[in-house]
DNA sequence: AGATGTCTGTAACAATATTGCATTATTCTG
DNA sequence: CAGAATAATGCAATATTGTTACAGACATCT
């Protein structure tokens, strides 16, 4: 069996954070996007577990004090990591997640969910999207947007009995 | 090129209505669901239309006189009628269409959605279907279910520039 | 400093979905 | 058929997710 897509439950998690962010820079210089200090806490939130949160829980866990940032912010800011490439929409969940992964244009990619550890993670998948682009050509449709997650139970979970962290 | 998945805009609807709605009958007869007249109701405003409907859309197609069935109401017929199969959600919309693909478990299938016309058609994917199950596969994830949905523009709308019906 | 454009704050609200409990309809059993 | 059990629906309140409109703060460029 080759690699688990999910990371390893022992990894350096830390590094992994901080590697993400400073990708985040790079891309958003390359964009010109400005990658604020609220925008880089929103993604820090994000990156702080591998799972795919609710607008109102990156709210919950961004109060600092007793200031809570107003859910437009959060949405706005959402906005901002969705089309710098920095997160994705994890439409299943009505959640967001941020992106590890080196792909440009989602397109080639897919999503797999755990409903142990509620972690999510990127895949390649050339072959499905190729076996999809022939249906949809058949057929006449121009795809603009394609939406592929997986739900199920990853390798750690099956293993492990109880969720991964 | 071959067929258009999506029904030709001069199809015979009403025929296309209680095909489905026989069909239906016989599946909740396998099934042992029984198919009330409110549920039947129901299912009849997502066949009247090809597309997508939200719960409360699908409200205030179905008041008569003054009547607004509950929010609530409507949530628990959709669950039934998504349990046996007789409908599906569209995760990417919060909505929900009627089945006419004679499949069991969604399995297979994928779903194409219209921005122009906002109609939706589910088509077979077998080949989509084997290449994710051969990534998910190799990295030990176990599958409980599979959303695809692709979004774009049908063969109607591209040759009409206007909406079909 | 002044003008411009982007970013963030505040308040209200809209859209989607669920919880808990009461009532009615249907089916089952005797 | 009566009565009990189960399933379906009604009703009220509330939770969750997402948006609109407008004002103030901050950065950038003359
Ligand atoms: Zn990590
Ligand atoms: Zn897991
Ligand atoms: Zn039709
Ligand atoms: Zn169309």
């Amino acid at each position: 069996m080759p690699d688990n897509l999910f990371p390893r439950p022992e990894h350096d998690h830390g590094s992994c954070i901080e590697h993400a962010i400073g990708r985040a820079h790079e891309i958003c210089a390359e964009k010109s996007v400005r990658l604020t200090a609220l925008r880089e806490s929103v993604l820090r939130v994000l990156l702080s577990s591998h799972k795919a949160l609710g607008a109102y829980e990156i709210i919950e866990r961004l109060q600092t004090d007793g200031r809570r940032l107003a859910p437009i912010s959060v949405y706005r800011i959402i906005d901002v990591l969705l089309s710098a490439g920095l997160a994705h929409r994890l439409e299943s969940k009505n959640a967001f997640f941020a992106c590890l992964s080196e792909h440009d244009s989602a397109n080639s990619m897919l999503v797999l969910v755990c409903d142990g550890c509620y972690r999510v993670a990127e895949a390649e998948a050339p072959d499905a999207w190729g076996a999809i682009k022939s249906v949809t050509q058949s057929s006449g449709f121009a795809v603009t947007e394609t939406i592929l997650e997986i739900q199920g139970t990853c390798a750690d979970c099956r293993k492990t009995t109880r969720p991964a962290a």
